[in-house]
DNA sequence: AAAACACCCAACCGCGAACTC
DNA sequence: GGAGTTCGCGGTTGGGTGTTT
């Protein structure tokens, strides 16, 4: 898992560290606690320690640091990652100040190797849906009443918290049995978001004033996407789903 | 049993920001 | 204020390990 150890021409190694040069990372910086931060630079000498500054620095930052976490993340770690990606963007050592004991590259591995996969994955799925469909229009007429937009993840997050669907529990789904409503739709999981939302039963003046649509005459001008005019009386037969999508 | 593949994560690399002279 | 140096961050890689075929 770990790159083996090796010397370059100047004697210094990289790859891998040995249980010896940890011990002798250790014992310099606690030799030097005193000092705010190490001079990286001038440690892997003092340290006795054949490495450059910055990968002492990454060793101890990443290994070594004393109250670092390992282990699996929970459920909850997940969705505060998610949320916190939502807001910050690939700000991994923001996101990490919210995680004592994580550090940025546990986070940014996280991310790549669990939620960006996934999603990654969904949104495969949608093209996949998105190619049929759009086959299927050069063969026939059926319209679908979806638009193709992409949907303002933050805002279903949003709604979803606002509505109190965060615990709603797992939820049956062909696509992941283990789906969570607010990580999938901080994650712009479309697909889920759809199936969620066409699944639950709604109070639709609720949801319009959440969504700052005003009262349900007022909402019929926010469903100009969908492929049949909406009328008033219809709004209460609509699926979120294709709702939710369009916004 | 073994080859192929997928997953995961420690470590490396490059770049921009911050700092020093 | 500008040049050189150091640090920290984010992107990426590489290979050990587990799983599937």
């Amino acid at each position: 898992m770990v790159r083996p150890a090796s010397i370059d021409k100047n004697g210094m190694r990289s790859g891998a560290w040995s249980e010896e040069e940890d011990n002798k990372l250790r014992a310099c910086i606690n030799q030097f606690k005193n000092h705010k931060v190490p001079n990286w630079r001038l440690l892997p000498s003092v340290a006795g320690l054949k490495r450059c500054g910055k990968s002492c620095r990454l060793r101890w930052v990443n290994y070594l640091k004393p109250g670092l976490k390992r282990g699996n993340f929970t459920k909850d770690e997940e969705n505060l990652i998610i949320q916190l990606h939502n807001q910050l963007g690939n700000k991994w050592s923001a996101i990490a100040a919210h995680f004592p004991g994580r550090t940025d590259n546990d986070i940014k591995n996280y991310w790549h190797a669990h939620v960006a996969k996934r999603r990654n994955g969904s949104m495969k799925i949608r093209n996949l849906a998105q190619e049929e469909q759009s086959s299927d229009s050069n063969s026939s007429t059926i319209t679908t009443g979806l638009n193709q937009n992409t949907p303002a993840p933050s805002k279903v997050a949003l709604l979803i918290s606002q509505l109190g669907l965060e615990n709603i529990g797992v939820f049956e789904s062909n696509a992941d049995s283990d789906f969570n409503p607010a990580a999938a739709a901080a994650d712009d999981d479309d697909l889920y978001q759809h199936k969620f939302f066409d699944e639950q039963e709604f109070d639709h003046e609720q949801v319009c004033s959440l969504l700052d649509w005003g009262d349900l005459s007022a909402a019929k001008s926010q469903l100009d996407f969908m492929s049949e005019p909406v009328d008033k009386d219809d709004f209460f037969n609509i699926n979120f789903g294709d709702v939710l999508w369009g916004i």
